[in-house]
DNA sequence: ACCTGAACACCGTTCAAGT
DNA sequence: ACCTGAACACCGTTCAAGT
């Protein structure tokens, strides 16, 4: 099985954009661990930043695809349940939530680079669909919690626990945000 | 009233990082803005890892008095929302969650300097004391999303709020996690 | 089409030297 | 004690040149 060098390229960028960080890992060490030069990098993409862009582009369009389709739905529990369920699942697609992990780590590009801004502006309308549009500050910061609940379910949990799992907790958390409580 | 130069570069460091990241902000930059030349910060500093070592430390020291005076109390829901309220408390001072927001900044960052790492582990801590030590994953990830409830309270509510107001969102939704809810 | 070698300006860091 | 000027190896990027 033959991988194309651009493949591959994206492959150790990712990788260790998300290990070491963008800005520490430099193209000469993307290159040594390929065999190539540094200079030939540039001639499968046009900077440093495009390479992020170019294994985010999958990403970042299946989450449209998801926003779209949360926003064909009525508001209410059933579609906040059902989009947090469809990001989760997008979130440890693959078996390694790997770019979704690299916008995480890289916070500081996200504010730069396009293909950061691109993933930002997903995950507030994203948010935002999951707080029903609605603009009370409580249920915006419940609903960050909620999308949070998934990225969280990757880290915070110390033990050893296969993804399926991960994700019931994440989304058996973030369900128990909206349940109605017994009054105090 | 004369700041020495070793606290201008601090605050100038501290903003720069904060704003644009840790390693897009050259020590030209922060130089340039002192009027001083690059070789000058390092009579102050060691090293560009240094300058976040030094503004770092008080707030790490206040986090581990906070720490300590959980760990001298009994685990229960009345530990949890103090707890809680200190650390938000910590969070919002000096009227801009200056050295805490440069550490959410600078993920990447948190991995690799001696500061951030020093940072995570506090962070760790007081989500464990948030679980009361106790090691089901879903308390686990509910007390993450509790300490997250303030770190978001300052991004994720998208109208102005004054601070006081965004720390009782934030305490308030935490404390939600906790309470027993009405059986489905 | 795919890649190299050499050059560019810029980065963090060091150090002898100045006051 | 406090700072400068010049040098160091390394960085992302460009480009003419090779196959």
């Amino acid at each position: 099985m033959v991988e194309s060098t651009r493949g591959r390229i994206q492959a150790v960028a990712l990788e260790l954009f998300t290990e070491n960080g963008y800005e520490k890992t430099s193209l000469r060490e993307i290159a040594e661990r390929l065999g190539v030069t540094k200079a030939a990098l540039y001639y499968h993409f046009k900077s440093k930043d495009e390479i992020v862009s170019s294994f985010s582009e999958d990403r970042l369009a299946r989450l449209d695809e998801i926003i779209e389709w949360a926003e064909s739905q009525p508001p209410g529990l059933e579609r906040r349940q059902e989009l947090l369920a469809r990001y989760a699942d997008e979130f440890f697609a693959s078996n390694h939530p790997s770019v979704m992990r690299f916008f995480e780590q890289n916070q500081t590009v996200v504010k730069t680079m396009s293909a950061g801004m691109g993933m930002r502006d997903r995950m507030l309308r994203v948010a935002s669909l999951m707080a029903d549009d609605v603009d009370d500050p409580t249920e915006q910061l419940r609903a960050a919690l909620a999308l949070f609940a998934v990225h969280g379910s990757w880290f915070a949990i110390r033990q050893e626990l296969p993804i399926e799992e991960r994700k019931r907790v994440a989304l058996d958390v973030a369900e128990d945000l909206w349940r109605p409580r017994i009054s105090p």
